[in-house]
DNA sequence: CCTCGTTGATTGAGCGCTCGTTCATAACGA
DNA sequence: TCGTTATGAACGAGCGCTCAATCAACGAGG
């Protein structure tokens, strides 16, 4: 039985305050050890010290070691949307707001690199039926980059050669952050993050550009 | 003491031939067992027991569980690149090369969509000097459309706006293989394999016709 | 002002079990 | 028979999780 799916408390404990505070500082304690060591890899115990308690508070306030890696994957990617949502104050037009947008989410990336690389790595091991759960809120931040572009279509200032293209640009520029981060070994050796967030941008707005197909010279 | 820092075998076995069978057969058992439950969720026995020996025998050939990841990693490296490899014979110009290496790489992405995760999932379980090792066998890959817009940007029918934009957009291309693997939940929904490609290829083929900059209509 | 029972919260030793690894022994083949 | 290879019971460290015991805070009763 896992946290999200009862409304309830899965403990003994009355105070419902207590209870969030709890596993605030659970999911900061289990965040820094999962990226250092990974989720197999770190205890319970552990988890348990590092937030200043005993397994057996621990216990009370959760009911597997896999809850907690739910409650961790939901920090970040709430942490993430927030984030990108607050960096995105709409623009006049769809193509400075997408040029915006792009570059404060590269910009969240980069800072957030260790967690998105987290998920990458430990969504797997959430039990079956939480793992779509959590990839509906990854696919929330696909959707603020649909909705951008189908504005700046809309009002003009972006153009789109295929139908089905904004689906797919949406998907490309989530991943152009998740990539920054998960080949940052290669990738921070031939640029900053300024040089890829500047020609990455380059190359989707030279797409939403085009003024014809891509015919050979 | 890992493997592949080691000239000699690990075991006391004498005959060569037999050693390479026993680990190509390691490596099958346990390639499908991490792909289905993951590394730290698979026993050694039952990699052992899906190879039909027993977890003696295992440990006559590998001297630890991260062994057995390091052969599943190295193996799955060299097996996509070797069906890349052969995929791309290069055509006649570079432009058409490209074209074809790019149709050939997503669809080989494709079949090797759960090897793919499982390097994405483990690799960070390796020990430490063995990432950097197999991080190399990644980089090959990249190298190899690297190598590809190098010879269209010579022959004169890619061209690049951007002197950087070799290393970015080979990157890019092998992270389109990626994301089809990974974001599948998604991407299936809206398109089939023949799409996908096809939407993709023409993104970057646009971008290396392009003949001005991006300025804004 | 003190006492003591109650209640919610915390503790950590301990339970039951699994897993990676080893090694004495058996089986095999030449 | 002797060298090589295979076996699986045994080991012991370590894990997730439980629960009887403890603590701190508080308020009613004397």
């Amino acid at each position: 039985m896992l946290i999200h799916q009862q409304k309830d408390i899965p403990t003994l404990i009355k105070d419902t305050g207590l209870v969030e505070t709890r596993r605030r500082q659970i999911v900061q304690a289990a965040v820094d050890l999962f990226i250092q060591k990974g989720f197999h890899k770190t205890t319970t115990r552990e988890i348990a010290g590092r937030a200043n308690f005993s397994i057996g508070t621990l216990y009370e306030y959760i009911q597997s070691k896999e809850d907690i890696l739910y409650l961790v994957c939901e920090f970040i990617h709430s942490e993430m949307e927030k984030q990108v949502k607050e960096a995105i104050k709409p623009a006049d037009t769809g193509r400075d707001t997408l040029k915006n947008a792009i570059d404060r989410y590269l910009r969240v990336c980069d800072l957030m690199q260790d967690h998105i690389l987290l998920i990458y790595r430990e969504t797997a091991s959430l039990p079956g039926d939480s793992i779509s759960y959590v990839l509906r809120n990854e696919s929330r931040i696909t959707g603020m980059f649909e909705d951008i572009l189908t504005r700046g279509k809309d009002d003009g200032t972006l153009k789109l050669r295929h139908h089905r293209g904004i689906t797919l640009i949406a998907h490309n520029i989530t991943v152009l952050g998740h990539m920054w981060t998960f080949r940052r070994w290669f990738l921070k050796k031939a640029f900053t993050l300024d040089e890829y967030i500047e020609l990455q941008t380059s190359l989707v707005l030279n797409e939403l550009s085009s003024h014809n197909g891509d015919g050979p010279p």
